[in-house]
RNA sequence: GGUCUCAUAGCUCAGCUGGAUAGAGCAACUGCCUUCUAAGCAGUAGGUCUUUGGUUCGAAUCCAAAUGGGAUCACCA
């Protein structure tokens, strides 16, 4: 930030004509003062000991004092063991306050002509979604939301995977114990009805092993013998073939899953620009791999299956085709991959995945590399870690996942019981009330899966993730709600904020202060955001300017304070922090409400 | 077994490129609503930063090893 910058330089000549030392002003690290200790910014002095020649008290000491007296930006200064703690003018704060406030795209930063692709959510169709996708999805949408105030041109982009055994599963129950239902006819979600043959489907099977098992058959057997198994399999024999009656059933069940999704997209806010489809994606990439063939970098072992070796790269042999000629897994991934490269010119290309697929991303990007592609380096595996329940990981088929939709659902309940118990609907009508528990439910379930390092691992605990205190989504949106009343009284007592100045304000308020150092970090926070991928570095802004502003919203009055200036500038101080959360949280996906 | 990854308060997590006495929230305990929304604020208590070595003026942070979780090593996706 332009503040610690402009510091950076002043101690940069001050070590040169104090001790004529010649350090650039981008080598000097300033750290935010400890609470403890009067100050701002603090200047380490213990690595230039040696070079000066002097302890790192004295140095400090004598910084301070040309500081003090050479700089109008320091205020004061005081030195602890070496650690030099700089006070920056009030004044200095104003005018930086002021800067901001003038500025609409504060922030933003500027165009930077970049392409970025961020392929997220890429749901299986044969079921609902469930906890772990609602982080993927919530991380993808943040993650483009962070790249787009980076300045950068972005394409939300959704490959389904609509095909494959797994689909025929849930087709081939549906044929066999479905009975005609359909999600008008039964009430039943789309999606979610694909999911229960899914499950039916594998609770039939099950049997099938277990008496094959009690005839005496091998269990790993069994497995592959079992009847529905080789009716599935026929059934994706079929498929690919373009067998009539199975790709109509095919379609249909297909249509009823996606207006599932859609309706829970919307729900949760997320959304896309282009969607791509496995059924017409998985037979790409084998021209690719006919051109490393040609190009020498792949090889074809004796069955003709297709190979590339990436020992050099500290990974192991990969099968690209097998001997058949049909694709697998990373075959098709290197097709899209090129296909999404010609869709859209990207600079990156981020794929939100959780870490179990690492390896297979590795892959994929040193394949990529070895065929010269030019877009290979671009590739980026946004590898977020799962969601582990109390009782310990989700598994799908032990029926222990938390269902999306279940558990949007209980969140507005509980937003709304809250609500209700702390007698905060006055006022509102049925409608409003019913948006601002939907406003509350994913405001709390979006910050809950997105404060955590999208990297790590995370607990997600019921009890807890319901909390609406403390370092929660309903916690930073109280502080907006809270704002607008202020905002909200102003207007009625006719101040507008920008055009009622504070030009003599001059006297902050240590609280005051405070909120404008989180106000003006903003900018770094983004960038810093960006360069990691990381929601959660916003999360943690959103609240700790939070946690300023309430400090200063309990200590210092506002509309009690007589200095019309004084009262102004906390107005417009107020303004601007509703403005930072609001958009600090629309970052994330988060809405504030004007009341709760 | 090979590779990768994680380990911070009772619980869930912060801790930027090494810097002061390691921070929040929840849970526990104390205060604060005749004043702008108490979904808030202030405070108390709670830690051998898994262990052991190393690098250095200085290590939760960097390096190495050990221990314990997790992921992956499919002609599944």
């Amino acid at each position: 930030m332009q503040l610690q910058y402009a510091i950076s330089q002043s101690i940069s000549q001050a070590l040169s004509s104090v001790f004529d030392l010649t350090v650039d002003a981008t080598q000097l690290a300033l750290q935010p003062t400890r609470k403890e200790f009067a100050g701002s910014y603090t200047f380490v002095t213990f690595p230039y000991t040696k070079s000066i020649g002097k302890g790192p008290d004295q140095i400090g000491e004598a910084l301070g004092q040309y500081l003090k007296e050479n700089s109008s930006i320091i205020k004061d200064y005081n030195v602890v063991k070496g650690f030099l703690n700089l006070e920056v003018e009030a004044t200095e704060w104003l005018r930086l306050f002021r800067e901001l406030m003038q500025d609409g795209n504060y922030g933003q930063a500027k165009t930077s002509g970049k392409n970025v692709m961020v392929e997220y959510s890429s749901p299986n169709t044969n079921k609902p979604l469930h906890l772990g996708h609602l982080r993927n999805n919530f991380l993808g949408y943040s993650v483009s939301e962070i790249m787009k105030a980076n300045g950068h041109n972005v394409l939300k982009a959704n490959l389904v995977n609509d095909r494959g055994i797994h689909i025929c599963k849930s087709m081939l129950a549906y044929q066999k114990f479905g009975n005609g239902e359909t999600p008008e006819g039964s009430g039943i979600k789309g999606d979610h009805l694909a999911g229960k043959y899914y499950v039916l489907f594998d609770k039939a099977y099950k049997e099938q092993i277990d008496e094959l098992v009690a005839g005496g058959m091998d269990k790993e057997e069994a497995k592959k013998k079992a009847p529905l198994m080789l009716e599935a399999q026929d059934m994706l024999l079929k498929w690919e073939q373009g067998d009539e009656e199975v790709v109509s059933l095919w379609k249909q069940m297909n249509s009823w899953v996606y207006a599932g999704f859609d309706q829970t997209y919307r729900n949760i806010g997320v959304d896309f620009d282009k969607f791509y489809y496995e059924s017409g994606t998985y037979t790409l990439g084998k021209g690719l791999v006919e051109e490393g063939l040609q190009k020498g970098v792949f090889f074809k072992k004796p069955d003709g299956s297709v190979w590339v070796d990436l020992t050099a790269e500290g990974l192991d042999e990969k099968l690209l085709l097998r001997a058949d000629g049909t694709s697998v897994y990373i075959t098709q991934d290197l097709g899209t991959a090129e296909l999404k490269y010609n869709d859209f010119p990207y600079d990156q290309s981020l794929y939100v995945v959780a870490d179990e697929q690492n390896y297979h991303f590795q892959v994929l990007k040193a394949v990529l590399k070895k065929l010269g592609k030019p877009y290979a380096e671009g590739i980026y595996h946004l590898s977020y870690g799962m969601v582990d329940l109390p009782s310990g990981k989700m598994k799908s088929r032990e029926g222990t996942v938390v269902d999306a939709d279940e558990l949007v659902q209980e969140m507005i309940d509980t937003a709304r019981q809250q609500t209700e118990e702390l007698g905060k609907i006055e006022g509102f009508t049925p409608d409003e009330a019913q948006q601002l528990y939907h406003t509350l439910a994913l405001g709390a379930l979006k910050y809950f899966l997105l404060k955590v390092d999208p990297k790590k691992r995370m607990l997600f605990n019921p009890q807890e993730s319901i909390d609406f205190r403390g370092n929660t989504g309903p916690f930073v949106q109280y502080t907006h709600a809270r704002i607008s009343a202020i905002l909200r009284k102003a207007a009625e007592m006719g101040i507008t904020v920008g055009a009622a100045t504070f030009d003599n304000f001059e006297k902050l308020h240590e609280a005051e202060q405070d909120v404008i150092t989180q106000l003006v970090s903003y900018p770094e926070v983004v960038k810093e955001a960006g360069k990691l991928y990381a929601p959660s570095v916003i999360a943690n802004y959103a609240y700790e300017l939070a946690k300023a502003y309430n400090r200063f919203y309990q200590e210092i009055s506002i509309f009690n304070e007589t200095d019309e200036q004084a009262r102004n500038f906390r107005i417009a101080l107020s303004a601007m922090v509703a403005r930072f959360v609001r958009e600090s949280m629309s970052l994330l996906g988060i809405e504030v409400p004007e009341r709760m």
